[in-house]
DNA sequence: GATATATACTTGATATGTGAAGTAAATATT
DNA sequence: AATATTTACTTCACATATCAAGTATATATC
């Protein structure tokens, strides 16, 4: 038996669990998938509730060109709005808008049990070096 | 300040980490992505040097359909082969060829540092309750 | 032993995300 | 102040993964 590298071993593991949970949870909530949701999730937590588009990108790992794809459907249905930025005009924020803080709200009490059967509050309560490794990494919602 | 549920936010965190740095992996090394590295490593470690393809959609939370499509062009570039399977005509095996495991020792030592430098082992060491709850989740490598 | 159901896999249409190249505006350099 | 570089964002062509439906074989049920 060929001894694996930790290090790739715990990304070839969460790669999988992570994939596949994705997968559910877009099955699983009509018309919002999960990159979706973190969008949303994101917007809630951001100051004015509306976010530049980079920094959108920079929180979730994807490229300023996969969130302007991923938004403009979501714009297009209401869940999103643009807004200007009044001191730079390359910027253009991504707003929450009253029917996304809605689907939002609704979609976390419906996910709950969902993220809680991958990952267990009580058992991830002793996984703090995890949460801190994150955190270390960058982009990292604390 | 909203209480967000710590599942739900391990499971945003970690989906972050993956997205970007499995697009690092596939920028970095010619030839060859992620997900094409992880079925030479599931290969490689296969008895035989051979699975199912329904069992390697498993081992990487794909699904079958998923794994047919990454399949052709690593056949077409000989990396893996396709093997039937004399006991039932349904199944066609999937193996790793000298080729592909010359490719995936390589990408191994290239990889290390990359991996390494994701998540420390130094650090993950303290983490052997996340190890066990993904081997819990199923479909680990252990 | 015939019929129904389940399993392994593939294919077509479609969604999502990427890199490269382009636009426009801001900042740095000289 | 003119020019070069960087930054924020978008668009195009393409890769990757999905679902739904289809094929072929195996297993269960009657």
């Amino acid at each position: 038996m060929t001894t694996v590298n930790p290090s790739l071993k715990l990304f070839i593991n969460l790669s999988r669990v992570l994939t596949e949970n994705s997968r559910r949870f877009n099955g699983g909530l009509d018309g919002i998938g999960f990159n979706e949701f973190v969008i949303l999730f994101h917007l809630n937590r951001a100051a004015g509730k509306k976010m530049r588009r980079i920094d959108l990108a920079e929180k979730m790992g994807l490229t300023a060109s996969g969130v302007t794809r991923i938004l403009a459907p979501m714009e297009k249905i209401g869940l999103v709005k643009r807004e200007a930025s009044t001191g730079d005009a390359r910027v253009s924020f991504v707003a929450i808008t009253a029917s996304g803080l809605r689907n939002l709200k609704e979609t976390l009490v419906h996910s709950e049990p969902f993220f809680e059967e991958i990952f267990p509050n009580d058992k991830i309560k002793r996984l703090s070096g995890l949460s801190d490794l994150l955190i270390e990494l960058g982009g990292s919602v604390k």
